[in-house]
RNA sequence: CCAGUGACUCUGACUGUG
């Protein structure tokens, strides 16, 4: 059973789907028996690979089979419904889990208050760090990481804060991921003194940065012109000992890229590949919008291709950038064919790629497709966001009706979005 | 004893200054 789990596990590892489930029929085949490790790489392997109607099959057999479905199993599949953002199958996979007379670990509650921040529920995920400590388990270093990060990114620093001066006074050991978390806040308030300062005082606590930790500082001092200071801290990295990755080279490479010097961001695309580290469809994507910002809307379609060619799998931002482009050059038909093209491959639109649907055609006066646009994304049931009220707005203010923009600003508002 | 589970970093959309 074991040797059979293992192949199966690296079969979905290499996204390699019909590999896995003809090993789960052979394994049958020859009268080995699935354990409860069997079924929790299988549900979570299928769902990663986007099969989530045959995880439920398989789910559901294990139900009724003999095997008893411990805690470890249902982590693992919340784990692999909030890696795919699937909020409702995630929060029902925990409902089965109580269902089923499991108790929740630690491992548990890390990943369902993981699981509110990223869906934007911080009340329900400091709610669920209660729960937690009323079943007697403390808020570990995975809690306190995932709030101050999520507390920050909602641009509520100062929550962030107190979570951290609670870690402090907890006796918790605070590792890298809380100070990157940390940091990241300093960041977002735009200080850059605070920010170093913290690099030395992890130190100071023992604690050793690593490449995310560079990457942060690196991403923020470049955002704000500080080229130099960015690649003073690359240098400073290297120096650590630490390992270049395919993050710390995106975020140079976009920074060049944004800046229009796209022959340095060439130069640092080439080297990454030289060094045997791999792009990806964000150096891919950071190149195709370096060449639009120019106007280079044809060099851009050139990387495209060059993207398809590398087998890389052109991902929602990646289409969302061509798209938008398109449409700002009036080519509706090819934004389509995109569009289909989009679908048919199975990566879903999101509120971004219907945002700019929706602003190009307001700006062209086509109302209805931009309320047909509004209507497939209800359909996919995605909220309407406040990039698209802001179109709705600035298209009434911009033809004189006052009234109905300011109609659309109550609206938004009483839709819960809240205007920027 | 050998296989499965949680946190932090990179890329795309709207408006205002010009």
């Amino acid at each position: 059973t074991v040797a059979w789990t293992v192949r199966l596990r690296d079969a979905f590892r290499q996204r390699k789907v019909n590999q896995a489930i003809e090993l789960w029929k052979s394994m049958r085949a020859n009268g080995v028996k699935p354990n409860a490790v069997t079924y929790s790489v299988v549900v979570s392997g299928l769902i990663d690979c986007d099969q989530d109607w045959l995880a439920e099959m398989v789910q559901e057999e294990l139900q009724r089979s003999e095997i008893v479905p411990h805690t470890r199993f249902f982590n693992s599949v919340i784990t692999a419904y909030l890696k795919k953002r699937n909020f409702k199958k995630a929060i029902e996979t925990w409902d089965y889990l109580k269902q089923s007379g499991a108790q929740e670990d630690s491992y548990t509650y890390g990943t369902l208050v993981n699981l509110f921040c990223k869906a934007g529920q911080l009340d329900k995920a400091m709610e669920v760090r209660e729960q937690m400590h009323a079943a007697g388990f403390p808020s570990d270093v995975y809690i306190y990481s995932a709030l101050i990060d999520a507390f920050a990114k909602h641009g509520l620093l100062h929550e962030s804060f107190k979570l951290w001066e609670h870690l402090r006074r907890s006796g918790v050991k605070a590792n890298v991921a809380v100070y990157n978390a940390l940091l990241n806040a300093y960041a977002r308030q735009s200080d850059p003194r605070e920010a170093l300062d913290l690099l030395d005082k992890m130190r100071m606590d023992g604690v050793e940065p690593n490449s995310i930790t560079y990457n942060i500082l690196i991403h923020y001092f470049a955002k704000r012109g500080d080229v130099a200071k960015a690649m003073s801290l690359w240098r400073d990295m290297r120096d650590a000992n630490i390992p270049d990755d395919a993050f710390v080279y995106n975020t140079l490479i976009s920074t060049f890229a944004k800046r229009g010097n796209m022959t340095a961001a060439q130069d640092l695309a080439n080297e990454m590949l030289s060094k045997g580290i791999h792009a990806s469809a964000v150096t891919y994507n950071a190149l195709i919008d370096a060449r639009i910002k120019r106007g280079d809307l044809q060099g851009a379609m050139r990387i495209w291709h060059q993207m398809k060619e590398a087998r890389i799998e052109p991902d929602v931002v990646a289409y969302g950038t061509v798209i938008d482009a398109q449409l700002k050059k009036g080519r509706l038909q090819i934004a389509c064919r995109l569009f289909e093209e989009m679908k048919a491959s199975g990566v879903k639109p999101d509120a971004v790629i219907y945002s700019s649907f929706i602003d190009s055609y307001l700006k062209h006066g086509n109302y209805t497709d931009a309320v047909r646009m509004l209507d497939e994304m209800a359909h996919a049931g995605l909220p309407t966001s406040v990039v698209i009220f802001n179109s709705f707005i600035d298209w009434l203010g911009k033809k004189g009706d006052l009234t109905g923009a300011e109609a659309m600003l109550i609206k938004m508002v009483a839709e819960g979005v809240p205007p920027n």
